[in-house]
DNA sequence: TTTACCGTACATCAGCACAG
DNA sequence: CTGTGCTGATGTACGGTAAA
């Protein structure tokens, strides 16, 4: 393992070649020798704790432990083996292996490691390592959490020249006027075919009205978006909140409010993780990113009443199943990448075939959309959905920017 | 023991002044 | 006008600490 020159031009040229990843401040470049495993422990650990920084935000924000998923990836997937997908797995089997592919594709050789028969019987030894990954986890998910916290407060209303009311101090560190307990966070946290009203805001505090991770929020919705029973698709991810989420998390703070492809520096995430296009497991760790944040919740936890954030994100990442999703994709990537964009890196399709059980949320999205193809190929084309600024599934929609 | 949070160190860039 | 160097701003990583 060695060094690289810092700098911007070299780690990318590097990056071209062979695999780098950026560990502190520090560049380096794993040239396969870690597998031997005789060098210093420490810097591996500082490896892939740094690795797992970049898994939080691209594969997984610590729903499923590290030793879980490598462990199932050597027990049921077979090195040499052409074909994984010989017996049916299960939704969550399904997942963790998209998690083994997206883990394996940010530390490079770590495939080869887990299964170089050599290191077989080593189960304590891979469970140290996955620590130190599940360590750089919650690193980053919680630096995430963080940046958010007070961040998002200015951005709650889509027009940010409007003071919120009533004010929530940029310096309260209490979280008890977010949630159910504001009008605007309680909006934005009500799904779409509720009522955002006193009414119901006091039924979900009182237990009466369970808002789960089935019912998709309104601050995924482009605002003022109309719930219609037969179409829930047009307009979701397009919420103000959610895109400038995006933009924080991956291209720093500073590009939350400004326009497509603005980026202040070269170390924000996506360049450190070596992102070039969003990923639905990125898209979906913004949306738990963003539920976290408006509500009042004060600890990280993966549910908040009766709303699992966990289910919460495997929905969404199920919503971009089937490569359904990418117009909502390309938006994002415009918003975040600009024009100049280059499509590579880790924008592979990671989801594999979907089978039955799926959550009712992609049910019924999946039901829509067929519905909408089916009219689509009628003779007659009907009108275009009002208003609402859905994406058409020809292209992004630059429109749709925010100030 | 694990997790979340906070403060600090460090890397990088933009803007500016200045010299040639 | 162009190149160079300095400085402040920005953003992330990481170590330390407290709480559960």
């Amino acid at each position: 393992m060695s060094l690289v020159a810092p700098t911007r031009e070299d780690a990318l040229a590097a990056a071209q070649s062979q695999p780098i990843v950026q560990v502190g401040k520090k560049w380096r470049c794993t040239d396969g020798d870690e597998s031997s495993g005789n060098s210093e422990d420490d810097s591996d650990e500082d490896v892939y704790r740094s690795c797992g920084r970049a898994f939080a935000r691209l594969g997984d924000p610590g729903f499923v432990k590290i030793f879980q998923i490598v462990e199932q990836a050597i027990n049921m997937i077979p090195e040499d083996s052409e074909d994984e997908n010989d017996r049916e797995l299960t939704e969550r089997e399904t997942r963790m292996a998209e998690s083994w592919a997206v883990l394996t594709k940010i530390i490079p050789g770590f495939k080869a490691l887990m299964f170089d028969p050599a290191n077989a019987t080593r189960r304590l030894w891979r469970r140290k390592l996955c620590k130190s990954i599940n360590a750089g986890v919650c690193d980053a998910r919680s630096d995430d959490t963080a940046g958010l916290k007070f961040k998002i407060l200015n951005w709650l209303l889509e027009d940010i020249t409007v003071k919120l009311l009533p004010p929530i101090p940029n310096d309260e560190e209490i979280k008890s006027l977010r949630g159910w307990n504001h009008p605007v966070t309680a909006r934005l946290l009500t799904p779409l075919d509720y009522l955002a009203d006193d009414n119901t805001y006091a039924s979900v505090k009182a237990g009466r009205v369970k808002v789960t991770a089935e019912m998709w929020p309104r601050f995924l919705y482009a605002e003022g978006r109309e719930y219609k029973p037969d179409d829930e698709e047009s307009g979701l991810f397009m919420g103000h909140l959610m895109i400038r989420a995006t933009k924080h998390i991956f291209m720093g703070p500073s590009s939350a409010l400004k326009g497509p492809g603005y980026c202040r520096g070269t170390h924000c995430n996506a360049r450190r993780i070596n992102m070039n296009v969003i990923t639905p497991r990125a898209l979906a760790y913004v949306a738990v990113q963003v539920r976290f944040a408006i509500s009042d919740a004060e600890k990280w936890a993966t549910v908040d009443r009766q709303f699992s954030l966990a289910k919460f994100y495997w929905n969404v990442v199920a919503f971009f199943d089937d490569g359904e999703g990418q117009d909502v994709l390309d938006f994002y990537n415009h918003e975040l990448f600009g024009e100049t964009r280059q499509l590579q890196g880790l924008s592979d399709d990671l989801s594999d075939d979907p089978d039955s059980n799926r959550p009712s949320a992609s049910e019924r999205m999946k039901a829509q959309r067929a519905q909408k193809r089916a009219r689509l190929a009628a003779p007659t084309t009907p009108a275009a959905p009002t208003g609402m600024a859905a994406p058409s599934t020809a292209a992004p929609v630059p429109g749709m920017s925010v100030a």
